[in-house]
RNA sequence: GUGAUUGUAGCUCAGUUGGUUAGAGCGCUAGAUUGUGGCUCUAGAGGUCGGGGGUUCGAAUCCCCUCUUUCACCCCA
């Protein structure tokens, strides 16, 4: 087929879309400026040695890298050019790549303008990132990330006001979510206590996985990822741990009490629910020992959001991160963010159809074109109404009135206004209203009125 | 990256064991209605059946490759 087409994985979006996810866009960033965060942006490309091994293996494959300019392979010898050897290959032709997220990206920033910033920095930014993945349910190669951080602060009231601005932008959308919290240094902890100190990314990424595939099948997995059958039984009354926060937090405590950085992951988390109690928090936030998060560079807090009406995934997700500014030369820089998935959220919004009903719609009135004498006439009339802030449209052919109808009614325009030889002579306009069908005529400031 | 799956008119889809000119509904255009939309009626336009190659007297239909869609895994927003 011929027709035009975009890359796998990307899309495009229409009026009505658009007004739906500026909609999103809007709330989101109104929360945000009420917490004091301000807005930057950084570059679509960032340099792949900024953005290179701050995902793991699997974050690095899933880069887009972008072809050096000029002449890239002038200075590539001839015995690199193999078949096999692509990943070589690539690193001497491409030094650039689009960024993956807006994390790392938001940590270079801070350090290459350290000495403009005020500490600690809120910021919030709100742009598209690439990922080379399979698209599939909710799943896109790119999206929207609409990001908060704070940087240059360990006070855990920056987490606990992290869960306010959710529990704030998805009571603002009507969305209901289940607000899960853990602790990377109680992970840490759970994988000294049972003797695999070393396996813990392994035991994240399998015990990540519980809701999903059930405790045996994580068991399995982490047998085949190398964990000892004894570490695995010791594990195992941690996986299952049931009961409210604080009861979870006692038992923690002394099941950790070997581990001093289990122990302080425990305090954390028991003064950030401690603030969270104070916080009149509408939405449902629960203690989840087996959620992990991928993502290397977190230290502390971790959180993830799913909705709760709807199987979408996570619509949104962060942590705090002690020093991911420290690879780009800045020691010392506790930070913590989340990062809100909007592409996700358009869709839970759109199967749970909670999208107000008229958002699309924006013009208010149309007037008919009649003619070269009526259109000198309607112009000056239209420019009054917009200077009242009111969104008018002239229809810029002298159709057919029938036509000027049906674009009236197809983009769901509630008045028309037409002034022709009659009006014109009695200094009138005839209003027709869209939707009872009724018709007056009336003067110009008669108008005003009847529309607003 | 692994394993499946999809592709026929602008859209949603029919198309019988390969057999003449590939259909429907909706939408679109024009008219019935030369200053009036939503309803109705009439007429019309629109497809090298995703692309390339092959089998066959003959392919939308069978085979291969490729692209695309959707889904699961991996991973993640």
């Amino acid at each position: 087929m011929s027709k035009p087409s975009i890359p796998k994985g990307t899309r495009d979006f229409t009026p009505t879309e658009m007004v739906r996810r500026n909609y999103i866009f809007d709330t989101i960033r109104s929360v945000f400026t009420t917490f004091g965060y301000l807005p930057i942006e950084t570059p679509a490309m960032e340099n792949l040695s900024s953005l290179l091994g701050k995902y793991g293996d699997e974050g690095d494959k899933l880069l887009f890298r972008v072809l050096n300019s000029g002449e890239p392979f002038a200075s590539v010898s001839g015995d690199i050019l193999r078949p096999d050897n692509s990943s070589a290959i690539t690193s001497a032709v491409c030094e650039k790549g689009l960024r993956y997220d807006l994390t790392v990206p938001f940590a270079r920033f801070v350090v290459q303008h350290q000495s403009e910033l005020t500490f600690p920095f809120r910021r919030y930014q709100i742009q598209p990132v690439w990922r080379a993945d399979r698209p599939q349910k909710g799943r896109y190669r790119e999206f929207y990330q609409c990001d908060v951080d704070v940087i240059g602060s360990r006070s855990l009231l920056n987490e606990a006001e992290l869960v306010q601005i959710v529990d704030t932008v998805f009571e603002r959308l009507n969305i209901n979510v289940l607000v899960k919290i853990n602790n990377r240094k109680v992970l840490s902890g759970i994988a000294e206590v049972i003797g695999e100190a070393d396996k813990l990314v392994d035991i994240t990424v399998a015990i990540d996985k519980i809701d999903k595939i059930g405790l045996d099948a994580v068991k399995a997995e982490l047998q085949e990822r190398g964990v000892s059958p004894t570490a695995i039984s010791k594990l195992e009354p941690v996986l299952t741990l049931k009961g409210t926060t604080v009861e979870k937090l006692a038992v923690l405590e002394t099941w950790l009490a070997p581990s001093v950085t289990g122990m302080l992951g425990v305090e954390e988390l028991r003064t950030l629910f401690g603030y969270i109690s104070t916080l009149n928090i509408k939405q449902e936030v629960e203690l989840d020992l087996s959620l992990a998060r991928g993502l290397s560079y977190y230290t502390g807090a971790i959180f993830e959001v799913k909705a709760k009406d709807t199987e979408i995934g996570s619509i949104t997700g962060g942590g705090r991160y002690d020093d991911l500014t420290g690879i780009f030369g800045l020691k010392d820089m506790s930070g913590v963010g989340i990062s809100f998935g909007a592409d996700r959220i358009y869709d839970v919004m759109t199967t749970l159809n909670l999208f107000p009903k008229h958002a699309a719609q924006a013009t208010r009135l149309l007037f008919a074109n009649l003619g070269e004498q009526e259109e000198l006439r309607v112009l000056p009339i239209a420019a009054k109404l917009r200077q009242q802030g009111i969104a008018v449209e002239i229809y810029p052919d002298r159709a057919k009135l029938k036509k000027q109808f049906e674009y009236a009614d197809k983009r769901d325009i509630p008045f028309i206004a037409i002034v022709g030889e009659n009006e014109m002579s009695k200094n009138t306009v005839m209003l027709k209203d869209m939707r009872t069908g009724e018709q007056k005529e009336l003067s110009e400031l008669e108008l005003l009125n009847a529309i607003s």
